[in-house]
DNA sequence: CTGATGACTATAG
DNA sequence: CCTATAGCCATCA
């Protein structure tokens, strides 16, 4: 019957997997330019985890100490910052976000202008294919 | 297994 | 703009 090494096994394949989510993510993360913004649940998705916006929360609130992915560019679908106004790592989004020319008025950054999209950094970086026609 | 939690989100009033 | 509510789902006690 399973003993305990096919138990093991199980759990081992679970966290390579979990592990895997986390990477993921966090390449995503990685692929928000500089002086853009994203949702949780945008990058969610685009990792390929449908509603998957908490989880990328929790990646977030796990991450190592020396890492170096831009969590600031991350912010709720409305534009609002996650953490309470005033608080310390508030102030830390603020200041990151402002140094890189986004502005954050009232704790919210304006979605309409400096959410990422993907499809169009595309069009910018490869013009080619898309004006060809033209 | 069960219930609580949270760096979430969409919707309704 | 705000609050309330109901989904959501991996983790954890």
């Amino acid at each position: 019957m399973r003993g305990t090494k096919f138990v093991h096994a199980c759990s081992a394949v679970a966290d390579s997997q979990r592990e895997e989510r986390a990477r993921r993510i966090c390449e995503t993360i990685r692929e928000i330019p500089c002086g853009s913004v994203a949702s949780y649940g945008q990058i969610a998705e685009i990792a390929g985890i449908p509603r998957g916006a908490r989880q990328v929360g929790y990646t977030l609130r796990n991450l190592p100490e020396g890492h170096d992915i831009p969590w600031h560019r991350v912010v709720q679908s409305a534009g609002t910052i996650a953490f309470p106004v005033g608080s310390p790592p508030f102030e830390e989004q603020c200041r990151r976000l402002l140094a890189e020319a986004v502005s954050v008025v009232g704790g919210r950054v304006n979605m309409r202008r400096f959410r990422w999209q993907p499809d169009l950094d595309e069009l910018l970086w490869k013009p080619s294919s898309a004006w060809d026609d033209a």
